[in-house]
DNA sequence: ATTTTATTTGCAAATCATTCTCATTTACTT
DNA sequence: AAGTAAATGAGAATGATTTGCAAATAAAAT
């Protein structure tokens, strides 16, 4: 069984997001595919980054020191930033409350997309130092 | 009644990020100066932001396609970015529950400092279009 | 299968926001 | 007035991201 020849760094980025809970950056995928794909270029992942971003298929949930951070989770959710590590992870036991949105909508006449709930502080590994 | 010599630019930059609600960028602070300080650097303008940041009295309240905005504010509020025009808005209507934090620490064994609730979509100018 | 056409990629240069260096200016202290 | 410390301006440096372009790859047409 081969691996389809269409769009092998294309899908391998993908996979690469889709297969990791640790939001990673941009550079973090091309490391990440170094083993896989040796010849892969930084700039083949920024763009098909920003083409999974205007697809839908992937967002960017944060900007952390400058540098954007990326989730192949497109259901909304919750995230923690820790400002010691600057690991980004998920909270998957919370939900984000459905009556927030119609809130802030009826609260000021815009029109609500999307929903980010971030928390900042230590991470478990960090807090216990 | 004379304006204390000391800090005269320093000044210039807090008390225009607390007399405006827009969450201007570094740029953005700059530009609103030229008529009162035409001749001040954006350095300044950047190293000051700083500064605040690290004091408590500026948080970054958001990262609009990978520019920095800011907010006085310290008290912590809602917002909403308008993925058409890029404004950064106050919800102040709106609360975020305090029971949120609380949830996110007892979920995750995280010590939560801060917590960010920012919707993403259309104002109200750029839906009624 | 071979030619034609369109898409994807690598590389390096360009861009843009932000930070840094350093010489100068400003304000405070004596 | 002279000394000292902090703040500033100007521009260079940095670092993340984007872009231009030519080469490689894949798809479509023959």
């Amino acid at each position: 069984m081969e691996a389809a020849k269409q769009f092998r760094k294309r899908n391998a980025i993908l996979a690469c997001l889709q297969g990791t809970t640790s939001h990673p950056s941009a550079e973090m995928v091309y490391e990440m595919l170094q083993k896989e794909h040796p010849d892969i270029s930084l700039a083949t992942v920024y763009r098909n980054l920003a083409r999974f971003k205007s697809q839908g298929l992937v967002n960017s949930v944060a900007t952390v020191h400058g540098v954007e951070r990326f989730d192949a989770m497109t259901h909304p959710h919750v995230h923690f930033i820790c400002s010691s590590c600057d690991a980004v992870i998920d909270l998957p036991q919370m939900e984000i409350p459905e009556s927030l949105s119609a809130e802030a909508e009826a609260s000021s006449g815009c029109r609500v997309q999307d929903c980010r709930l971030t928390f900042t502080g230590l991470c478990g590994k960090c807090a216990s130092k």
